[in-house]
DNA sequence: GATGAATGAGTGTTCATTCAT
DNA sequence: CATGAATGAACACTCATTCAT
């Protein structure tokens, strides 16, 4: 497993999360993602060990690209409600622009594919956030409640209604944030 | 003439349920679900027109149980926020007792098949609570949102929460719904 | 094996010609023969011991069919080439409107199952031809070979001519049947 | 990268045609073809998009190859009757030393598979021929008939006797061809 | 007599993966 | 590096037939 042509990866990664998105997981062959891509099925094994690897890595590569777009312009030094809206914008907007990779991650999450990821080291790109609401709590700003409320009270809502599988009948419009983030805040604040 | 075997039925989609749950939709092969159901696969195919039509008649069952135990006692003339919290208490304890259902249910939205559903005709089950919102709404009880955004605050976190795919680390506890009950509560009340 | 109602061996007999002729001998099961008949497959194991005797029979009842139909108003008396004629006039008039019954007997006799025939059997129905042919042999009318030239010159053709799998983009019609008797008479007149 | 082998696409042919006559079309399956070939199941939708396509790929390889034969040596220079006497000499010859070919063909032609061949571009082989007929009939040698009339009468009948299926208690000997010459030729000719 | 349920064995086809080039 | 050929194992599904009613 040599890595030399990034183009070749980048578009098997490509491939998979259209593929993937298109016909789901079951039917999603390792012969036609190699179509997708325009590769050889053989050259998926130069990049990768086996297709579960494949599957993994896309995950695990999106999570990552999904952290650096929520936390890209943190300031650490503005009020606490502010760096929290400004997450959510910026993950309003990763989901509304790339929500054939959140799709693809939350298929991904809802497969026993997901047993095989180190989570851990997973939460490690989104330390910062976890900090913030330590911050929050200790402050007595936001609720004092496991992580795992706040996420799912706090996150998961906007990806859900981001999602026209689960949101049937509706569609997610940019004035919704708002809307969507006065709910979440109204959530979690103390 | 031999007649249909109801438990045969039954046996059918607790195995589709459990091997789903256990392998994933995509593993989940007639072959396999026929030999935990312990009858032939062909059998399958006196019951079921497909294997598709077997696995969306299997949601459709659980959707429609699990509106059964949500909507149970349902009393319309207690206080706006005392019915509302009947149908917290009794979705949280499905989603606890049958975490099995509820996980298959949520691979299968978030699978392909979920196109092959009608989902106007499966809202309908969940009816009252849509004019509970309506009513609460109308009362200025309520966040004055769209439906989708009530459900995807109110009923959504705690299914998350209650699922260890996706909250790692952490597991539901009986004391814990008063808390996301309240989190809840404060999102969409006015 | 008890046979009592006529009607259901009729319908099976139709039912297993039509679908051999619209979908093939290898498509054609026991199942979609009992469907197209309106009788259960089970019903099938009453009439016949399996599958294979089935569609003998089936072959046996058309070809018996057929030498009626060809030896009728048989006449000793006339000209041999006469009756030779009348032969022909009735051979051809039923292909021509039985051609699903002389299609399937076609499709049989090129199969594997043609060998489960006793043909020596069935040729009896048609002694009366045989005799024929040789009557006019020793009259020096007939060229003197062997019966299964006659056979091949003498009416293979005409089979040929009216199936539209072998003939293609010509259709026989009604006044082709004295072009047709003619050359087949050249062919075996001494 | 190993390259696709000519043995193994000859052997598949020789496997498919002597199947399909020693067990039927019907009986042939993929698997069984597979195994007569000595390749794995797989290998044939390397060499074929499907059975279908085998078995009609075969038949068209056969229909080309016996023109071929036919039309070897074919000199139209010679008397009409000449070149006539010619092309059925080595059309007798190769459904002689070709029988298993032959009756490939056949019982193809009899199957609901010859739906799929394109026959105007088959009967291009045969194009000679064709113009030969047309000739005869202008010289007023020939019978002034539909082509497929000469067809009938010229050719299908000496098929027919080289068929063991349908000639019972007969064997086509070599001798026997100058007889069937004669009675075709009395056929058509004017 | 007649039936639909039931099934082991088989169908055509695709699978993830390896191999020779 | 990259490939298409090659395949054993598995896929969804249908088969001819039997059985209990």
């Amino acid at each position: 497993m040599r890595t030399k042509n990034d183009e070749k990866q980048e578009a098997l990664f490509k491939a998979t999360v259209k593929l993937v998105n298109k016909i789901g997981f079951a039917s999603s062959s390792v012969a036609k993602i190699a179509k997708e891509a325009g590769v050889s099925p053989a050259t998926i094994y130069v990049y990768h060990k086996n297709k579960e690897e494949l599957l993994v890595s896309v995950y695990i590569a999106i999570k990552r690209e999904m952290s650096k777009a929520i936390l890209q312009n943190f300031n650490s030094e503005l009020p606490l409600r502010d760096i929290w809206k400004n997450l959510w914008l910026n993950a309003f907007e990763y989901v509304s622009k790339n929500l054939e990779n959140y799709k693809y991650a939350e298929q991904f999450s809802n497969s026993p594919y997901s047993f095989l990821v180190d989570h851990e080291e997973l939460e490690k790109y989104f330390t910062p956030i976890h900090d913030l609401i330590q911050n929050g709590i200790e402050q007595k700003i936001i609720k004092n409640v496991d992580i795992n409320f706040i996420s799912a009270f706090a996150f998961y809502p906007i990806t859900r209604l981001a999602n026209p599988n689960l949101c049937h009948g509706f569609e997610l419009k940019k004035e919704d944030v708002e809307t969507a983030f006065t709910m979440a805040w109204d959530a979690i604040k103390l």
